[in-house]
DNA sequence: GCAAAATATTTACGATGTATCCGTACATTT
DNA sequence: AAATGTACGGATACATCGTAAATATTTTGC
């Protein structure tokens, strides 16, 4: 894709925009049309989400962004790839927090270093994550965002080279680790509290609103619920999926 | 369109219908607005959903659905809710295949059992399970379906009540249940095929649409990770996360 | 049979995705 | 420097969407 713009060459030069006037930040590009839509969605939510909407924050029409999305399901996969690119910085960055890892070989210790990136960068980005669901059911493997094959494919090669499974094994292995942390991820950010205001905890969770008689369990439970397993649930349950596919460490 | 009618005479006794013609089958209900809405998206989609696509199909227009719904959302949770309904019966239904259980305490048998009905049901109704992230993102708790409060309770009736868990102890485990199961189901449902007629397997994937470069394994491995694990699968993790949640059985 | 309540229709509005056609400013060639 | 081709963005238009408000119709209770 992109291979049309046969120079590219320096187009305004360097900065001296001045088009139109529509534009004090210069030509639109896919990275900048990406950028903002993302920051909207963080900002206001998906279903602030509108074309129109991401042109007028770049100060240019609705149709502009046509040329560098092909629809808007297209744009909603570039709002996938963006976190997986972000993804792939967070895990370049060797400094990035790399929190509890039990002992045992490298590329265990990796993938939990990936698992918990994964983690950060959807939590920072929770009104993106529904997409992971999403767009993934609607988009088959082969036309995924180059980001998002990366991410398999640093995944499936720790399995294969590293822990020394074979294809089934590194399959049943990468899927059990997918589920995972996907999982994992969309049950961290279901939304819990009701009242946001309230400061008492049972309020706050709204737990008045359910029927007593049918949900007792529930309604005791509901606080310890509502906190968050945070990376150590994460890392607890990976290794305990790992321990199973491969042994123990 | 249709309106032609003004007569529309009383509209049947008992079950004389014959009202305005619209209605071959009497007045609106909720159960009939929610089904209808079911069977649309399991036949087209969840992008066909349309108040006034529900409305025409049954012979209605699209305001009378807010009667039965207070708006789209909560028609998406009305989905929702009929996915709980279908698993609900699903779990009364003793005949309900049972797959391979390990042998156990009985609670570890049933948590089995639950997994593996919302699989099936999950399965039988590819197009809804998006929403079982969107919504349970967008709702709190409290607001949830009651179907949905069922059975969390029933989870977590078998965590404190049977396994012996106390209440921290019960929600990790609860929210480990969650997230492998509804994680296992997502990746299950991650759609590999690029071109169903295709009869060779990597035609089919669409593997020529990746660059052999950077991603060779991910390219052999892709006809295997294209398999499902199914239930076989959804139970070992399941196992491997309970016995680290509680100790081996 | 008739008033009251429940249910469905009409009409209307603003927002959305996107197809199509048009202008314009720059890059390259002459 | 003038001409020209082309990438880029704007303008306009349309079908569809969710839903508020007012209206009409049917059902029900007495």
């Amino acid at each position: 894709m992109a291979k049309r713009d046969k120079d590219a060459g320096q187009r305004g030069r360097a900065n001296g925009r001045r088009a139109g006037d529509r534009g004090h930040y210069g030509r639109l590009s896919r990275e900048r049309v990406l950028a903002t839509a993302l920051e909207l969605v963080d900002r206001e939510g998906l279903s602030a989400l509108s074309m129109r909407r991401v042109g007028a924050e770049l100060g240019v029409e609705a149709m502009a962004l046509y040329r560098y999305a092909r629809s808007k399901d297209a744009l909603l996969d570039g709002l996938v790839e963006a976190l997986y690119l972000e993804l792939e910085d967070d895990l370049a960055d060797t400094d990035a927090t790399r929190v509890p890892v039990a002992d045992g070989p490298a590329w265990r210790a990796e993938l939990h270093r990936i698992a918990q990136a994964t983690y950060r960068v959807a939590l920072a980005h929770p009104h993106v994550v529904p997409l992971l669901a999403t767009r993934m059911l609607a988009v088959p493997l082969a036309r995924r965002p180059l980001a998002v094959l990366k991410d398999h494919e640093r995944v499936l090669t720790l399995l294969e080279e590293q822990a020394g499974l074979d294809e089934k094994g590194a399959s049943a292995a990468f899927r059990a680790f997918s589920s995972w942390v996907l999982g994992y991820i969309f049950v961290e950010l279901r939304a819990m509290v009701d009242n946001p205001e309230e400061p008492d905890p049972a309020f706050r969770l709204g737990l008045h609103r359910m029927p007593a008689q049918e949900l007792p369990r529930l309604r005791r439970t509901a606080p310890s619920l509502a906190e968050h397993g945070g990376v150590r649930g994460l890392a607890a349950g990976l290794d305990a999926l790992l321990d199973a596919e491969l042994g123990r460490p």
